[in-house]
DNA sequence: AATTAATACATAGAAGTCTTAGGTATATAA
DNA sequence: TTATATACCTAAGACTTCTATGTATTAATT
């Protein structure tokens, strides 16, 4: 995921909420899509993005539907409804993380 | 530091920036400074910042001054010219990293 | 025709960061 | 006198991500 440590920990916050705005996804969707949002800034690498989904998987946050796509295997994932209601936390905290990032960074703009 | 998984890898970082806004500064204050910028919502664990002190010392970015103050040792760190320079590296990475994570997080506002 | 790139999944071992849980020691407040 | 605050520290484990590797099909290039 890229050289900047600070994606570490972004992971499945990132992932949840595409899930969220695109319905479902699968994975190779994912990395491309999110290669794209950043212009290229952002690279989810494949052995860090299938472990996760399979632990939000077995957590009950995601599901998966696989389908047989140009005799090529596709793995689709989507939201359950915990997964659904765990994402509103996940962004509130994400948005929290930033505030909080802003006033070290910028102290003279916290208020 | 903290229960969110967020704050990964923005340790060095806030210390760094820390440094660079106070010139000089002992680990245990450090501690206090961003739990008072954040209103007590970002607290770094001691067993997280000290190893990083000392790793950053390793690497030549911060030099440490000794002092016995109340009977008390304390170790004011602050940045050597490298590390003043790989801070401004940092904060541009942090800039970046927030950026995406807004494209991602609200991708109708990115154009 | 053969090779490379793209699509699509996967895992194992190593690296790195942070948490938890301890430890030492002094000064102050209850 | 006991707890809290100040001030440093480390070791073991948990957790996340990276690197490297593997399989397999399709499309593009040479």
């Amino acid at each position: 995921m890229k050289n900047s440590q600070l994606y570490k920990g972004s992971l499945t916050t990132i992932v949840m909420k595409l899930l969220e705005e695109n319905g479902r996804m699968y994975g190779y969707e994912i990395t491309q899509k999110v290669k794209e949002i950043t212009k290229g800034e952002l690279k989810i690498t494949e052995g860090a993005l299938y472990p996760a989904l399979h632990k939000l998987e077995a957590e009950g946050v995601l599901e998966v539907e696989i389908e047989n796509v140009d005799n090529r295997l596709r793995k689709y994932y989507k939201l359950t409804e915990k997964g659904t209601s765990e994402t509103v936390n996940r962004l509130a905290e994400l948005e929290e993380f930033i505030k909080n990032m802003q006033s070290i960074v910028n102290p003279k703009l916290s208020f």
